[in-house]
RNA sequence: CGGGGAGUGGCUCAGCCUGGUAGAGCACUUGGUUCGGGACCAAGGGGUCGCAGGUUCAAAUCCUGUCUCCCCGACCA
């Protein structure tokens, strides 16, 4: 952390803006005073320097820009942190890029804190490493790829655990160079269907992403559990609230992984979790308590009846029929890695294709065209069932693994069931099995405790997998142990979303006049707005602005020739956390006006106290959570 | 990919239906008056109307194609 930077950062501090100095500035050098040691063990000494207002490049906007939905997009835009240059492609500019790199500065931090190396690894990769892994394919559209001019194949990194796994294959050898926490912080390319909402979901962006080899599971569970850690303490410095949730795996593959969630309605995940246990899952895993259904005794077998244009549930709850959904049985054909799969859940729940891809074990899985149906079933969409049917893997949920007297599809066009005993006429086929399919709702029982499941929308900022040897296996990445036989590295994947720390810190933080930085990734601490154009507010201003420099905080100095109202906008809008206003009747009794963003104080402080107290200030919100 | 919407000075938008000289507010430049919550007055600069083709004496406006962006549904940090 201790870096022997004094000298240069003093050289960068004695630089003096001469020449640009208001009526009444004097300008000299700074004196050469030593910075305290925290403020230069964690910042880049670069940064200390004070900078002008009147001369930075912070392009703010009065207007939103009409494209702007989310508030972190609307403010970040008119803020003048960032520009879109594409769809799902942004320019980060000189505000932005400070707070991008304290993020990386905080998750660096806590990366080398639990062992991790940083590589820098290429974006432009050769084809054949990710045939090796067969995800060449699994990728499929979502990957950019492209081609030399030797015709060819490449692709723009989405993620590297390719190549950090063939570092791995080719370089470790045995168990006595493990456990290795391997990272890197870089751009990942992800050729989204739709990107949206500003910077939470973009084409290219910053990954940290971490890689852990260990020669056995104890390994891959102590280095899964560090990074577990290490994610909450640099969401927590980065000042946001969050909550681990169990997660679905999705293309990474593995047995296990948890994400990292910020509550907020511009988020796109859904997340279960129960108020009175620490129970939280994304509903593409969640699931829940169900209070039992009562069944009567059903018939001795399924009974064949009528049901001419009857398409959907809503249909058989109506009139003639009558069938309450929870007591109908849902039949959904899917596709998955190109071979059907029928799915079978309660009539009123809703099948998760995350945890029907997860029971299917497939790569891919979509729907089944409606031309696709008939052939395989019989009969169209809207008459399904899976009752005696053997032409494909039957998956039922839970919820029905029990029920009797049920009403389902005769698969024949306007027919349908009824007394069907699910373990009698759809389990006992021996291709049909349970597994959970269905979507937890609000309000359903928590699975560990008796408490009711809560559903709110949340913004994934970080996930961290237990990949085990999927990788290791497909790439020959082994090292020999301590009995020297050749095992299969033992992996695991980390990643975080940089940008998405400074949209989701926006999104938590912001009030209707502008952001509201946690201090610890503020571009800058403090602000200093000169009100008026007397050249002894000037003077004073300066004096203030060398004196909180020198004492470490880094400071931007409003010095445009605005008038009051638009410095005042302009800094509540950009969200620096301390604010001083310097002004005349203030400074008449040597006093300046002290603000921190997102409160309603005002406080007077003399002019002498400024630096100290603001050094302070800015020691105590960014002290490391241990 | 399916469905919906939008492309007009740097920004937010009007004009298009009913073809005929391209507009407003903000921003910018100069001068002046102001100066504690996005000032005022005056004078200016700045636009291939997304692109291509077509219809027409004449196209921002009508027609065709195309590109781009945004929003809603299937993916992920």
């Amino acid at each position: 952390m201790d870096r022997p930077t004094l000298g240069l950062s003093c050289a960068a501090l004695a630089r003096s803006d001469e020449g640009q100095g208001r009526p009444g500035a004097s300008h000299r050098p700074l004196p050469h005073v030593p910075l305290p040691p925290t403020a230069r063990a964690r910042y880049n000494p670069r940064t200390m320097r004070p900078v002008r207002l009147s001369q930075a490049f912070v392009p703010t906007l009065k207007e939103a820009p009409a494209d702007a939905q989310v508030a972190s997009h609307r403010l970040l835009v008119r803020a003048g942190f960032i520009r879109q240059l594409g769809a799902g492609i942004y320019d980060y500019l000189p505000l932005a890029k400070r707070t991008l790199t304290k993020v990386e500065a905080i998750v660096r931090d806590e990366m080398d804190g639990i062992g991790g190396q940083e590589f820098y690894l290429p974006a432009l990769h050769p084809a054949e490493i990710w045939k090796e892994s067969g995800r060449w394919e699994v990728m499929g559209d979502n990957m950019f790829r492209l081609k030399d001019r030797k015709g060819g194949d490449y692709a723009l990194g989405m993620t590297h655990e390719e190549i950090f796994t063939a570092i791995a294959r080719d370089e470790l050898r045995s168990y006595r160079q493990l456990p290795q926490v391997w990272y890197q912080i870089q751009s990942k390319f992800r050729d989204e269907p739709r990107p949206k909402s500003g910077l939470l979901r973009v084409r290219q962006f910053t990954m940290k992403d971490a890689y852990s080899f260990d020669v056995d599971r104890a390994g891959l569970d102590r280095a899964y559990e560090d990074q577990r850690k290490a994610y909450e303490r640099i969401f927590t410095r980065a000042g946001l609230e969050f909550v681990a949730v169990q997660a679905h795996s999705g293309a990474m593959g593995g047995s296990e992984s948890s994400e990292f969630m910020v509550r907020t309605e511009a988020g796109e995940d859904l997340v279960a979790a129960c108020p009175r246990c620490r129970y939280a899952a994304n509903t593409e895993t969640a699931t829940s308590r169900l209070p039992p259904e009562p069944d009567g005794p059903g018939l001795p077998a399924p009974e064949r009846f009528a049901t001419p244009g009857v398409l959907t549930i809503e249909a058989l709850e109506q009139k003639p029929y009558a069938v309450p959904a929870r007591r109908q049985l849902k039949t959904l054909v899917y596709v998955a890695d190109e071979k059907p799969v029928v799915a079978v859940v309660r009539g009123d729940h809703e099948l998760n294709e995350a945890k029907l891809q997860t029971a299917t074990g497939a790569q891919v899985i979509r729907p089944a065209h409606p031309e696709e149906i008939p052939p395989l079933m019989g009969a169209r969409a809207g008459s399904l069932g899976a009752v005696r049917f053997g032409k494909a893997p039957v998956l039922v949920d839970p919820a029905l693994a029990d029920r009797r007297d049920m009403v389902t599809g005769a698969n024949e066009d306007g027919f349908h069931l009824r007394g069907v005993d699910v373990k009698r006429d759809v389990l006992s086929q021996g291709n049909a099995r349970t597994a959970d399919l269905r979507t937890v709702r609000a309000g359903e029982g928590c699975p560990r405790c008796d408490g009711t499941l809560d559903v709110f929308k949340a913004l994934e900022v970080g996930h961290i997998f237990k990949l085990g040897t999927k990788y290791s296996e497909s790439m020959h990445a082994t090292v020999l142990d301590a009995d020297g036989k050749a095992v299969p590295l033992v992996m695991g994947s980390y990643g975080i979303g940089v940008e998405r720390i400074m949209a989701a810190a926006v999104e938590l933080h912001h009030d209707e006049n502008g952001i509201v930085w946690p201090m610890s990734i503020a571009p800058y601490h403090a602000t200093v707005l000169t009100l008026g154009p007397e050249p002894e507010l000037w003077g004073a201003a300066e004096k203030i602005v060398d004196a909180l420099a020198e004492a470490g905080v880094e400071v931007l100095w409003d010095d445009r020739e605005e008038r009051a109202g638009v410095k005042f906008k302009d800094a509540d809008l950009v969200g620096i956390p301390i604010r001083i206003a310097v002004g005349k009747k203030g400074l008449a009794e040597g006093k300046v006006e002290w603000k921190i963003r997102g409160t309603k104080e005002v406080e007077l402080v003399p002019v002498a106290d400024v630096a100290r107290k603001a050094a302070e200030q800015v020691r105590a919100a960014t002290a490391r959570a241990r």
